[in-house]
Parts: structure tokens; C-alpha cells; sequence
RNA sequence: GGGCCGUUAGCUCAGUCGGUAGAGCACCGGACUUUUAAUCCGGGUGUCCUGGGUUCGAUUCCCAGACGGCUCACCA
């Protein structure tokens, strides 16, 4: 090939990307347009491994069928070539020979090469090796790829090429496939399972001028025409609570929050979460029904309540054992800690427990971070933990019988918050308190104080009725699901830097 | 953002006590009509991440940077 006629985006590519522009060049030659239309295709590989699962060794089936999908390997025998062709669901093996397609159409198919996408058609039947095999009568080249794959047998390991070029770790790893069904399974059981309860599923604003519902720094931008500042949304719930407020009792949204923080093994900027509101049911009923929806999702998708997580068993059938935070934390420290503890007594433990504080954190904060400090990250099974404190929760709803605390748990497993819900605050004239509260933190400099939202209060004060809310982490639970350390395993298109 | 580790052929990796590097697969040429990590013969295709420094000479040593991984911090 000419060096003028080699387009110049390719131009440093190589030899490998140089040999198949030539090819393509050859193809178009010979009259044949290596970028097809389309392929009516009979079958899929898996529907025909299926149906001739029964096939004895040389057995013809007398079945033609035709197939599309990109030919994966190839083994050249002279005047014989085996192929692997894969598509969706899995892979066949291809058999062209001289006497299948002839002098001419055989030295076509010696032409064509690994990862190039075709069409083929022809009879099944299995081999003497007892590989079940489509003899290809005819084939059609239908995407000529230009440039050459991964090693077969170790394939693509390079985490950060894996993730920039996602499609190759598709193409070529099949676990990228299997957790991302994995993924999509779960999504659909839970969108299910809440239908089937009677919810329904609502869109909110992903475009917020006021970023509420948890504590978060957002991603900011600018609407135009309005000449406004928009925050990307970091959690739905004050809309959702919204639609409590008018009426629909039942709601869920299952979709994206973004968070303008760091980037780890188990957070990603943005991030799938499952928020619904159940009017009338406080937090004990949302319990319950955890575990319920969770079981159920899990037994479904999983197949069994109980597997192997990063090499440690986790068994999540119920029930769930049930603890207060506060009891958590008195077992960890060794020492009784209710909601009476005094915030001295409190940092005194921190300091022996080297768990840093910061100034103006009360008690329940403080409390909390020994929780997350000392606790969380040694809670292997499923546990409900209860009652987080007041300081920590400007939304939930203060405990019935302890003003220090509010009806509020987390799901722990495997060490992480999987789910968090409460009763919700219902009470306009407090909710107004808890965001004063935090706009009085904020102006003491934390980012990350809940913003005063005054539609938000203005919908309490037309009446919410006592609800129940819980948001779940898919991205986390689909982890477990998948035996996933990162995150980025099930997420397909992970934030990265831009390349070098 | 801090600490540690990594970056060499298309991919997976080795290697150079400082003298511009080599395996497997892929690829190219040849043999082969039942293989499936096909086999056999021949061929190495490279910005050794980038930029400085030291040196007669740097892919190798030093410094800075980029990107990634792990981890800590922050968070879900």
C-alpha cells in the first residue's frame, strides 16, 4: 500500500492496522463493499447448540441455518479452515473447505480475518471431534475490522485499557458481559418486585437548582437561556417525597446521582441508586420489606441467598440480625454508649481509638464516625443497624422515644452501606429547624451541609402523610452480585483521566 | 490530595550490574481437507510512557511530570 493512500488518522498505526487497509482496499476491488447493510440471519449460536445438542459425532443435522457474528479464531488447514464465530450468546465453529465453497469462494475466505464480522450459511452437522460445526456454503464479509485483537488466551488484562476501551474488554472477556446481565437482571427484579408491590416508577429532576437529599458536593452548570446555575442531581429524594406530598403514596426512581468527590474501588461520580417512599409504613415495616425485596431479587438473580464474596462467604437470606448503632458501638469500644453520652466522654474514646475528629462535630456525629470507624467495616452479614443520631440525619424523622436519635437504618454487608432508609420527618416546623441547623454549618464552611429548600418545606406544609423512604446502591449490591472488588467492574463506561 | 507499585512489540510478559532489547500468541511467507491454545518450517514487526539531568553512550541511574492500580483521606 502506498504511504498517499493510507488515510492519515491511521498513519501511525503499524503494520497489523497497514495489512488489513490493504485488504479492505482488496475487497472493495473485487466488487464486494466490506461495510454491509445488514444479514437476515436464521439463528443465533446458542438457539443452534440447542437444538442440536443431541447430535451424535458426524452426525449431519441436514439444518441449514445462517449466522452472523465476528470470527474469533482461526485454524487453516490447507484446503480446510476452522472458524469460531461468536455472537451474542455464545460461539460456533465454523468449518470452510475448497469443496464447500469452491475454488474461488475458499480463496475469499482465506482472506478474511480474525475479529472480522460476517455472515455465513450453511448446514450444521458435528464433527468427528464432536464439535458441533456449520458447514459454510456461502459467506458475506459484513464489517471488516481494521485492527487486530487481544491474545486469545490471555487476553486483554490491562485494567486501564480494559476500561478506556470497553468494547475491546467486551468483545474479548466474557466476565464484562455476565456482570453487566448480571446488572441488568438485578434492575429488572427490583423494578418487579416494586411494581408488583404496587409502586410506580417516576422520573425526577436530574437538573436541580437546589442539590438536596443528601450531604454531597454536586457538579455544577449553567443553564443559558435562564441565566441560572443547575447542580446535577445528588439524590432524588426531596422530589420523590414531593410526589408523597401529592398524592401517588407509592413511588420509586431507579437511576443516576452524580457527587463531585473522590474516586475509589467503590465510588464512581456517577452512581445508580434505587430510592422509593411508601406512604403510611414507618421504618420497622421498611425493614421487613428489605429484606424481603433483597432475598427475593437475590435468589432470583443469583440463584442462591448465599455465595462467595471476594473469597469469604456471605449469606444473605433472612432475617437480618437487628442492632442500634449505639449498641454497635458500645460492643466495639467495650464501654456503654447511649445517647446520654457525653461528646467529652465520646472524644475521649475516639482519641484512644486514634479515630480523628474534627472541631464543632457534636456527640452524634462523633458517635457515628466511631460507628463507621470502628464498626461498619467489620459487619461481614447482613445487618440492620438502627437509629442513627438527630446530627446526622436532617432528614429522617426523630426517634418515637428518643429525641437524641431518628428512625433511620443502614443495611451493612461485606462491610459497606448497602441501604439506608427512615421514617421520613413529616413535620414542616421541625424540617425548617434541621435546615437551619445545617445552613447555620454551612456558614461555618462545610460544603457539604444540606442547602435550605423552601418549596421543599412549603409542600410539608400543605400535609405529607407518615411515609416510609429507602435508597439502595445498585452499583453496590450488583458488586456482591458479581464477586466485583471495584466498582468500575460494574459500571461499563467508568470515569477516567483523558489519555496521555 | 498523601504513600506504595506499575508503564518494554497489536496482546500477555521477560530482560538489559549503562553499550538502543526477546519469548508466546497475533501478524507475514511456505506445508497441510476434521481442527478447537491445531501442528511443522522460515520471518521480530519496537517513541522500552514523556521531558530534563548525569555519562563517551540512558530503555536501564537521578529528578520532574503523565496515566493507571492498590491503599489512606473524603464519601455511597
Amino acid at each position: 500500500m502506498r504511504e498517499d493512500d493510507i488515510p492519515s488518522a491511521l498513519a501511525g498505526e503499524g503494520d497489523l492496522v497497514r495489512g488489513r487497509l490493504e485488504k479492505l482496499r482488496q475487497w472493495r476491488e473485487r466488487g464486494v463493499e466490506p461495510y454491509a447493510l445488514g444479514f437476515a440471519r436464521s439463528d443465533v449460536t446458542a438457539g443452534i447448540k440447542e437444538r442440536f445438542a443431541s447430535l451424535a459425532e458426524g452426525e449431519e443435522s441436514g439444518y441449514r441455518a445462517s449466522l452472523a457474528g465476528r470470527l474469533m479464531a482461526l485454524r487453516r488447514h490447507g484446503k480446510a479452515c476452522f472458524a469460531d464465530l461468536e455472537d451474542r450468546e455464545g460461539r460456533l465453529q465454523l468449518l470452510a473447505s475448497l469443496d464447500s465453497l469452491g475454488e474461488d469462494g475458499y480463496a475469499l475466505f482465506q482472506e478474511l480475518d480474525i475479529g472480522d464480522i460476517v455472515g455465513v450459511e450453511g448446514e450444521v452437522f458435528r464433527s468427528r471431534r464432536g464439535e458441533l460445526t456449520l458447514r459454510v456454503a456461502s459467506f458475506s464479509l459484513l464489517s471488516k475490522s481494521l485492527r487486530p485483537l487481544p491474545e486469545k488466551w490471555h487476553g486483554l488484562k490491562d485494567v486501564e485499557l480494559r476500561y478506556r476501551q470497553r468494547y475491546l474488554d467486551m468483545i474479548v472477556n466474557p466476565q464484562v458481559r455476565e456482570n453487566l446481565l448480571m446488572r441488568v437482571r438485578a434492575v429488572q427484579a427490583l423494578r418487579n418486585f416494586l411494581d408488583a408491590n404496587g409502586f410506580i416508577e417516576v422520573e425526577t429532576p436530574m437538573l436541580q437548582p437546589i442539590p438536596g437529599g443528601a450531604t454531597a458536593r454536586p457538579f455544577v452548570t449553567y443553564h443559558q437561556a435562564l441565566g441560572q446555575n443547575l447542580y446535577l442531581r445528588i439524590a432524588p429524594e426531596l422530589y420523590l417525597k414531593r410526589c408523597i406530598v401529592g398524592g401517588l403514596e407509592k413511588v420509586y426512581e431507579i437511576n443516576r446521582n452524580f457527587r463531585n468527590e473522590g474516586i475509589s474501588y467503590k465510588h464512581n461520580p456517577e452512581f445508580t441508586m434505587l430510592e422509593f417512599y411508601w406512604a403510611y409504613v414507618d421504618y420497622r415495616v421498611l425493614m421487613g420489606f428489605l429484606e424481603e425485596m433483597l432475598s427475593a431479587v437475590v435468589s432470583e438473580v443469583k440463584g442462591a441467598l448465599a455465595f462467595v464474596y471476594q473469597g469469604q462467604d456471605l449469606d444473605l437470606s433472612p432475617p437480618w440480625r437487628r442492632v442500634t448503632m449505639l449498641e454497635a458501638v458500645s460492643e466495639a469500644v467495650g464501654m456503654e454508649i447511649a445517647s446520654g453520652t457525653p461528646e467529652k466522654e465520646l472524644r475521649a474514646v475516639a482519641a484512644e481509638r486514634e479515630v480523628p475528629l474534627e472541631e464543632g462535630w457534636g456527640a452524634g456525629k462523633i458517635a457515628t464516625e466511631l460507628f463507621e470507624k470502628l464498626v461498619e467495616p467489620n459487619l461481614w452479614e447482613p445487618t440492620l443497624v438502627m437509629d442513627y443520631p438527630r446530627e446526622v440525619s436532617p432528614l429522617a424523622r426523630a426517634h418515637r422515644d428518643d429525641p437524641f436519635l431518628t428512625e433511620r437504618f443502614e443495611l451493612i454487608a461485606a462491610g459497606r452501606e448497602i441501604a439506608n432508609a427512615f421514617s421520613e420527618l413529616i413535620d414542616p416546623l421541625d424540617q425548617r429547624e434541621r435546615f437551619e441547623e445545617q445552613a447555620r454549618r454551612r456558614e461555618r464552611g462545610d460544603e457539604e451541609a444540606h442547602a435550605i429548600d423552601n418549596d421543599y418545606l412549603r409542600a410539608l406544609e400543605y400535609g405529607m402523610p407518615p411515609a416510609g423512604g429507602l435508597g439502595l446502591g445498585v452499583d453496590r449490591l450488583v458488586m456482591l452480585l458479581t464477586d466485583s472488588h471495584s466498582i468500575r467492574e460494574v459500571i461499563l463506561f467508568p470515569h477516567l483521566r483523558p489519555e496521555a
